[in-house]
DNA sequence: GGCCCGGATGATAATGATATAATGAGATCA
DNA sequence: TGATCTCATTATATCATTATCATCCGGGCC
């Protein structure tokens, strides 16, 4: 069966195709009897317009590019899923389609072809790092982009974040006023903005409390199940004592929780442990997870509203959203 | 900043547009010196197809549809996130991006809308119906694609699956030898090929070891946590007696869990749960989820793999792949 | 010298849409 | 009555590639 085209609706109209354009995106310009007249004849023939080719034409391809990592990290991570979800709303009131570009490991090579694919109408990033060399490409080539999570650049950006410092504040003021005072973090990657500025907001609410710094309660994963059994492991290992453990992230925090288990320690009876995201699925594991909650479906909704804004370049109210984050108390501290 | 053409890299390089083209092509009717020519000046200049223009003269676009239904099920489902990263591997390996093109409840409307862009060159379908009405769609308009589960067609199909009939036999059968007479099950969409036939499992178990099927503990949700807590509280008011559940999923089977224990109902003690999929959070929630594990990153890689030989119409030695279900005993039963 | 051959390249068409310039007919106005 | 304007439509260019057909050139052969 052969595509059927304008040039067929042309003919078939007596028309030329340059009318059959306008008439089928609404163009005042045309007659009224010719528009319905064409709108009759693409009804019948079923017609829809060939998008690769109106995105030649029209320099737009409705295509947004949301750039999740893949292994090891995010897709296997829920939070993205549920920030996913968000952006999928919207992207489908506003007639985007999404796509996930596979970024690999070595994100500098891939991500300039990805920009260079001339695809994309815009981009949704997550993961800032301190200094985010995306920022650079994506501007030099005019792409609009939106951040989920602040990139800390000096340039008008646009992003939506809960911010990390305040979050991770307020997840360690709680363990403290609850009692806590040897408290361990498992904080993620220090060279990413949620990861530095997570243990920012746990060292300053140890400081504003009077509590000195341990380093030894201090360990580095990456964000992920197995270098959050890694740390805890290390943790396990040491000498130093304490009654709680702060993870940057919901994920590292359930597996913090099962090694811990493993090893025989209670949670919460001898160590009370606080999550960072707030996933769905925090609520059923054992125990839940008392975590601090972002609200990842409206971020996600939130971005690609931005981002539609961007692209059609209206006006935007506010460039830089922060949204709050929650205390959100379950049963594992 | 413009954008770098084929153009600008002729008169670069004092050749035709035709040359550059066949060139980057690897076109062997070219001269060596002048493809190395061509090449060097397009490295220097960071040169990237347009891959708009290339998709719309080359007539493929090397992009997939994944289709996912968003809301209410889902992409909120972990498993076909697992599904998702298997199918990413091998994309990534190929060259073909992902697209998730967002579809709505009324499928028949948005699948038209999507196949009829012309924008993808192979499509990834789950969740099949009992005749599924977009097989038919996909095969008149000659599109490649590809089905996460088997839909039953008499049509010389490609699919991969894990047996449903089996998996949920071998579930059941377990929880009887277990000694478990009273066994409910929480179903899916009995329109859905996953519904029915785990269904067809769970009835053929019983029959097998001559015990009768209770209608009444046979509930039907719509494979989400929602559905699954209607179903749960429905089986809590029943008078009927019962020592297991079977639910078709995992996403039920947590929220099966969690609705019991919350009318103080011990889990496995008092009833035990067995869950469909294997998804990795299932190992965190309490109690540890048993269930039937599906290997869906290994189902992600074989249905890319397979699509990928359909695009390029590759001998493809098996169309139907139906892979082995394994019981997964964690601690929930 | 004319012809064929094949390697290398160029010119043009095609892809399916939109954007822009041009056209023609009728209305308005000085 | 001629100039200008408006309206509806057509003709042509454009988008950045690939595909197809044409051309050129040097060398070998008869």
């Amino acid at each position: 069966m052969n595509k059927i085209t304008m040039d067929d609706i042309a003919k078939m109209a007596r028309v030329s195709k340059s009318t059959v354009s306008r008439a089928l995106s609404h163009d005042p310009r045309v007659n009224v009897d010719t528009r319905e007249k064409i709108a009759d004849i693409a009804r019948d023939l079923n017609y829809r317009p060939h998008q690769v080719a109106q995105a030649l034409a029209k320099k737009n391809t409705n295509i947004i590019g949301v750039i999740i990592p893949f292994a090891p990290r995010s897709v296997a991570d829920p939070f993205f899923l549920e920030f996913l979800q968000g952006i999928g709303e919207v992207a489908a009131d506003e007639g985007y389609s999404l796509a996930l570009p596979n970024i690999g490991l070595d994100q500098s090579d891939e991500m300039l072809t990805v920009i260079n694919r001339n695809n994309l109408d815009g981009v949704i990033l997550t993961e800032p790092y301190l200094h985010d060399f995306r920022i650079e490409y994506l501007t030099e080539k005019e792409i609009p982009f939106v951040f989920l999570g602040n990139p800390m650049s000096e340039q008008d950006i646009c992003w939506v974040e809960v911010d990390n410092e305040t979050g991770a504040y307020q997840a360690v003021n709680y363990l403290i006023e609850a009692g806590h005072r040897k408290i361990a973090t498992v904080a993620g990657n220090p060279e990413m903005v949620s990861g530095k500025y997570r243990l920012e907001g746990y060292k300053r609410a140890l400081c504003e409390q009077g509590i000195s710094i341990n380093p030894e309660l201090i360990y580095y994963a990456d964000f992920t199940r197995k270098g959050a059994v890694q740390a805890t492991q290390d943790l396990l290992r040491n000498k130093s004592k304490y009654t709680a453990v702060f993870a940057a992230n919901d994920l590292m925090a359930m597996a913090v929780i099962r090694t811990l288990k493993e090893a025989g320690i209670a949670v919460p009876g001898e160590v009370a442990v606080l999550g960072y995201d707030g996933i769905q699925i925090g609520e059923f594991i054992d125990p839940p997870l008392s975590t601090i909650k972002l609200p990842s479906i409206r971020m996600g909704r939130v971005a690609m509203t931005m981002l539609s804004k961007l692209i059609k370049k209206e006006e935007i109210e506010k460039r830089q959203v922060s949204l709050a984050p929650r205390l959100l108390l379950r049963s594992s501290t």
